[in-house]
DNA sequence: TAGATTGTTAATCGATTAACAATC
DNA sequence: TAGATTGTTAATCGATTAACAATC
């Protein structure tokens, strides 16, 4: 029988990686077992949304009983496709690629950084921890040498587009986008951007909310 | 008459900055008139949502004519709370605390970074363009004397919420988080979170997305 | 005036919450 | 078995889309 999974809806999706989250903050505490309602109070969801979000990718908890939180992680680590290894290059030397190379965390979680590059003549050959800036001239080259699942980008905001059009080019079908614009990909390559200028701005309308009537 | 605006939902809120950032770079083209129609266009919204959106704060626009460019984008800047100015500190001067100070964005918006404050001795002292890293041990005497309205927080996430209690208890009641992890703060205290690792696993789904029926 | 496009109300769609039978 | 809690259906709520009168 074929199954005829609905489509996840990205409201769902974005909740995925906190869920994980919190499933590893429980095992690390050694709690074997958690109910949708403990965890609803802990993220501050409700029980039924928990229930709804998880059922979308199946039954992964026991009547009576609620979910093993070492099963539930394992379920969602692999829903979110973090059994697998992914090799990924860093495009912008700048201290915002110097952070994000020394995340341990996503070392732990099967994300190799493979190079980083730039066009800075300073930057060029120096290592950040054991990575390797190159040069842009060189970008072609090792990504046709290299299997590369995932491009960080985080170049000077009036190249970013035009370094997307090349990532996309060279067949890199994902980019984690640091750069404060929307980029234009074609419909195959995935994006996900942070963009640290409207966090701020939310911020700052955060800060005033209540100021006009009130 | 008073005034009875409804809370406008954080969806609307979300999309704000994408908003202001859109009217700015038409104003940058000197482009002066623009209709719910062509900016849907743009944004990958569609007009209705625009209007919707953009009315929940008032009515900005001219019937049969359009949205004036330059009024709306002050219009937005002001609901943003970016006709007012901001004195910030950054805790945390590693890589990313290095990358955010250097962010010309910012001040161009009345965003000040006042200082930087860390715990390792050979930051201290250190001056990052123009903004010097103190000692954390300096931290209440130098909010004390600063009117510091946001604080951005690097730090390592073993430290994150005792480095929050710490800044709520000295009166700070906004902070943009870089921390993986889920703060705790009282009501009064407003949170922004930029949520590295969970976008990075966000991006890692969508690679896989379509794997599994298709 | 005629054409265009807003502001706003009504209809639809999707997401959250509630309820409860299934079952551990 | 009784109690607990899931999986899932139904009800509600909120957000988006459609429609159109107001009006520039």
């Amino acid at each position: 029988m074929q199954t005829f999974s609905k489509r996840v809806s990205m409201t769902v999706v974005k909740r995925l990686p906190k869920y994980y989250q919190y499933l590893t903050d429980l095992q690390d505490q050694h709690i074997e077992k958690i109910s949708s309602k403990e965890l609803a109070a802990m993220m501050g969801l409700t029980a039924s949304q928990i229930r709804q979000d998880l059922n979308s990718f199946g039954a992964y908890g026991q009547q009576g009983y609620g979910y093993k939180v070492k099963e539930l992680k394992e379920a969602i680590r692999k829903i979110l496709g973090l059994d697998l290894q992914y090799n990924c290059i860093i495009i912008g030397s700048g201290n915002l690629g110097h952070a994000i190379v020394n995340y341990e965390r996503f070392k732990e979680e099967g994300i190799h950084f493979k190079a980083m590059f730039d066009v800075d003549p300073d930057q060029i050959g120096k290592k950040v921890g054991n990575v390797t800036v190159y040069h842009m001239d060189d970008l072609d080259a090792f990504v046709a040498h290299h299997k590369i699942d995932i491009c960080i980008l985080s170049v000077p905001q009036k190249v970013g587009q035009e370094t997307t059009d090349r990532v996309v080019e060279l067949g890199i079908k994902a980019i984690l986008n640091f750069v404060p614009l929307d980029l234009t990909v074609p419909d195959d390559v995935v994006v996900e951007s942070v963009n640290i200028t409207d966090s701020l701005f939310t911020l700052t309308y955060l800060i005033n909310e209540d100021d006009d009537d009130e």
